[in-house]
DNA sequence: GCATGATCATGC
DNA sequence: GCATGATCATGC
């Protein structure tokens, strides 16, 4: 039986979830309470699995036991790998109140300190009684991760303490994200105790990565695709952050070409390979080749190799996945690819041209200010707007190629909307066919940076 | 020389 | 076969 005052039992309780459904978990007990429909997943495994009334209070749910249940969706990939559909939300900032705690004693590390994690495989053609849960499992922070996230729950206090709570962002952290916690709507703005400027109610968050690292470990796959960048967590106590690790192992090579760099770490990399720079980076933050960056994997950092003409123009504008038209004007802002990329974290190694040479000429952690995420904003309102009117071709010239209404280069200082596609042949389907040519799919596109707001705010900031 | 449309190359 | 990061080509 159900012991909710023991961890064991508890996850002993919850470990009979797996393979099943809501429904199959606890049917009799969904009917019997007059299950209406209404609540999301989570509320209903509370209420009907384990049998208790969902709460908001500071204290975890099993308090006896100290343990937090949380429920979060899966997505499949081709190869049956699962991943996280989502961030992991966790308690509400309470602005008023967090920046007179300290980590240890915090709302945050109260209620979150020993996780228990129901998986269920998202589906969009099935009811959420119907999800079938695959994992379960109890967490708790490796000592290496939890360095980083009270160092993440310090960034963000500190910005709360600056009087700066309306400037977070998810992509000011690592691990530990502030993310945005319901509508944009005025009622979903708070107080803030240092500035009389109303903040956007945010939750901590797990950083998407960092519940796919979280799965990865829970269905035991192998870790070898991974390097660390820092081998000896305990020197990220010391006075030094990932950030400041990470820039001292390329501030060495600063003015030294692509080729020197490589000679001098002993390396022969493949110049024309196009991941060429990207093997590069890794080799200086001490990876082997084709491993990736657990600690950047783990926060959803996004790093970007630009080349830089003399001028200090990135030579091209910066390219994102490819966005279905129909997905585009279905999603809200809030929930949109686009924002969420804005809202990352990036890390930029910049190279210059110097005659043929490529010189390496500095790295930047960076995030978008909120300010320029509003004005970002505009592109994806424009694009929205264009395309559920059916206002996709402008014109059609003489040799076929089609001028259109989506947002230009010209039109916004940060970004805009180019194709990206195999060819004019590869689309995407319209959810309105265009007025003029009547055609239902179009060519694929995506949001790009443009080249000149990577120079001025990015490079020469 | 830049803006915009179009496409390439690699890896999974 | 396709996503992704990167680059090419044309016209003003």
């Amino acid at each position: 039986m159900l012991d909710v005052t023991s961890a064991d039992s508890i996850i002993k309780f919850a470990n009979k979830l797996k393979g099943l459904t809501l429904k199959q978990a606890c049917g009799n007990e969904i009917e019997k309470h007059g299950y209406q429909g209404k609540g999301n997943f989570g509320q209903i495994l509370e209420k009907f699995y384990f049998g208790y009334e969902p709460n908001s209070e500071s204290q975890p749910d099993f308090k006896e036991a100290g343990i937090e249940l949380k429920s979060s969706p899966l997505k499949i990939l081709r190869n049956g790998e699962f991943r996280a559909k989502e961030r992991l939300v966790l308690n509400i900032i309470n602005y008023i109140e967090v920046y007179k705690e300290e980590f240890e004693n915090s709302s945050f590390w109260k209620k979150n300190a020993h996780l228990l994690l129901v998986f269920y495989l998202h589906d969009n053609d099935l009811d959420l009684l119907d999800y079938n849960i695959r994992l379960v499992n109890d967490w708790q922070y490796p000592s290496e991760d939890l360095r980083i996230i009270k160092h993440d729950w310090e960034t963000i206090n500190k910005k709360i303490k600056d009087g700066k709570a309306h400037e977070l962002s998810e992509g000011d952290t690592f691990y530990l994200g502030a993310c945005t916690k319901g509508s944009t709507a005025l009622k979903s703005f708070r107080n803030q105790p240092f500035n009389e400027e109303k903040a956007k109610q945010r939750a901590y968050s797990l950083k998407q990565g960092y519940v796919n690292h979280i799965i990865a470990n829970i269905s035991q796959e192998e870790t070898e695709t991974y390097g660390k960048i820092i081998e000896r967590p305990e020197i990220l106590d010391a006075v030094q952050s990932i950030e400041e690790i990470v820039i001292s192992k390329f501030l060495p090579f600063y003015g030294k070409s692509a080729k020197e760099i490589e000679k001098y770490l002993g390396l022969e990399l493949n110049q024309k390979a196009k991941s060429y720079f990207a093997n590069l980076t890794n080799a200086i933050l001490g990876l082997k080749l084709g491993q990736k960056i657990e600690e950047f994997e783990k926060a959803d950092i996004q790093v970007k190799t630009i080349r830089l003409s003399e001028n200090n123009l990135p030579k091209e504008d910066i390219s994102f996945p490819t966005f279905e038209f129909q997905e585009l004007i279905k999603t809200d802002w809030e929930d949109s690819d686009f924002k969420n990329i804005l809202e990352s974290k990036f890390f930029f190694v910049f190279y210059q041209y110097e005659n043929d040479d490529l010189i390496l000429k500095k790295v930047r952690f960076w995030n978008m200010p909120q300010s320029d995420i509003s004005e970002a904003k505009i592109v994806w309102d424009k694009m929205i707007e264009a395309v559920s009117r059916g206002l996709i071709v402008r014109e059609v010239s003489d040799i076929g190629i089609r001028k259109t209404y989506f947002p230009k280069k010209t039109e916004n200082r940060i970004s805009h909307v180019r194709p990206h596609a195999r060819n004019a042949a590869d689309t995407f389907m319209l959810p309105i066919p265009d007025k003029l040519t009547k055609l239902t799919e179009y060519t694929k596109h995506c949001f790009w940076f443009n080249a000149s707001y990577v120079r001025d705010e990015i490079f020469m900031k």
